[in-house]
DNA sequence: CAGTGGTCTAGACCACACC
DNA sequence: GTGTGGTCTAGACCACTGT
């Protein structure tokens, strides 16, 4: 992983940065660091343009480039992570509290028309539909419907889906689920929100909807998160260029 | 702009995309390419990565270069934008609405140690606190408290900042806010929320808050914007590697 | 083993910022 | 003009996939 020359200067310059070593917040030039550490400049710019694609510094052409202040920060809500809290796959993690999973209802159906389009499904088949609810520490906090094609996973049991699927593709099938595409959106709670998820009536749901896709670019499963809303929060370094 | 190389390639590329060239979903090798086009083989590199960072092809070590699926349909909840449907500065857009802004207030304040911390502000510094009501053809969508420092702006006035402070910003100094990093979740609606943007007593706000920053990396402000729910829509296209 | 994408190099020229 | 990051090239070797 380290022995890669574009990382070992990345790691070695993130290292400098969070000392303090550039207190002007100006990085030398490309061409500097290229001599310095014997590397070829575009390995240098390979790793300075991670850095700036993290936030972590600003590239100005004609100029230099920059550290960007907020880095130095160590108590900033500043932390150059593009990501929601629950790492986006199975492996919910979160403060060290116990992930669980509750199987709510496991079923074959027809696709709707929306599923056979976003999945790229053909007529005729059929899909699981999964509904499970979410828990840390034994308290609910998301209720998940997912919607995978019978011909990709032609094995699930109930027993499976009360754990993990993506491991169990991983384990049993070799496939890994790599990329996902979400909407994120947030609505008033329904009565089943409430009920499953210890809502109020007017709290509301955090929504996050979409495909995610195995890494030869299959789309692997729809699914529908219905979150308790303290637990949506994503955040997002954004270039407006 | 598309007088570079590997942007026209690009440009090439998506067109055959999307025109069904690859009905086998399967791209030609990169040297192929490299050859075909007399471009060099990092050219043709840099046009995938972008390809494949925007979600519309995979590529695979080993393998090869694979269209995603749902990139050929048109229908699809796929559009390889990580975006709001609000492009995240002044200018917002939505289906030929016309924007609107009311200013609500405008003060000179003392700012909180959290503002002090994410604009890396110096003590004894003063912000300006706006708050303003955005519309669509006059029909109010978001509540929007902005904090932006004095020294950065020392002539902002009224009239100013009921128009686009970014388009000012740019017209009147020469600078150009680039980035932004927000956080995205949910909340039950405040009187006041549901008073401005004409929510019901169970309807949610969506909350988007953060810093946006001018390109040479300076926060330029801390914005509050607390959307009517049916407003908070974000899409993510995410590598889970 | 052959094929494919990933990394790396050395060097050239271009576009932009600042003096 | 000088210095900076951005693009581009040609070519070498590595890591992984599939036969």
């Amino acid at each position: 992983m380290a022995d890669l020359v574009y990382q070992q200067f990345l790691k070695t310059l993130k290292t400098q940065i969070n000392s303090g070593a550039y207190p002007d917040l100006k990085l030398p030039t490309e061409r500097f660091f290229s001599e310095q550490y014997k590397i070829s400049l575009s390995s240098v710019k390979k790793a300075l343009q991670i850095l700036a694609d993290q936030g972590i510094v600003f590239k100005k052409r004609g100029s230099g480039t920059f550290i960007n202040p907020l880095a130095q920060k160590s108590n900033s809500i500043f932390n150059y992570n593009n990501s929601s809290n629950l790492g986006v796959t199975d492996s919910f993690s979160m403060d060290g509290k116990k992930p669980g999973i509750k199987l709510l209802s496991f079923e074959v159906i027809t696709p709707t028309k929306e599923l056979i389009r976003d999945l790229f499904l053909n007529e005729n088949e059929f899909v699981y539909e999964i509904k499970r609810l979410r828990m840390f520490d034994g308290q609910p906090f998301m209720i998940e419907t997912g919607y995978i094609p019978i011909k990709l996973c032609p094995e699930l049991t109930p027993e499976i889906v009360s754990k993990s699927i993506f491991n169990y593709l991983q384990e049993s099938q070799n496939k890994v689920v790599s990329k996902s595409y979400l909407t994120i959106s947030a609505l008033p709670s329904n009565k089943t929100d409430q009920k499953l998820l210890g809502l109020a009536t007017n709290e509301p749901v955090g929504l996050m909807s979409g495909v995610f896709f195995l890494d030869d670019g299959t789309p692997f499963e729809y699914s529908d998160m219905r979150l308790h809303y303290q637990y949506l929060k994503y955040n997002t370094f954004v270039s407006l260029d």
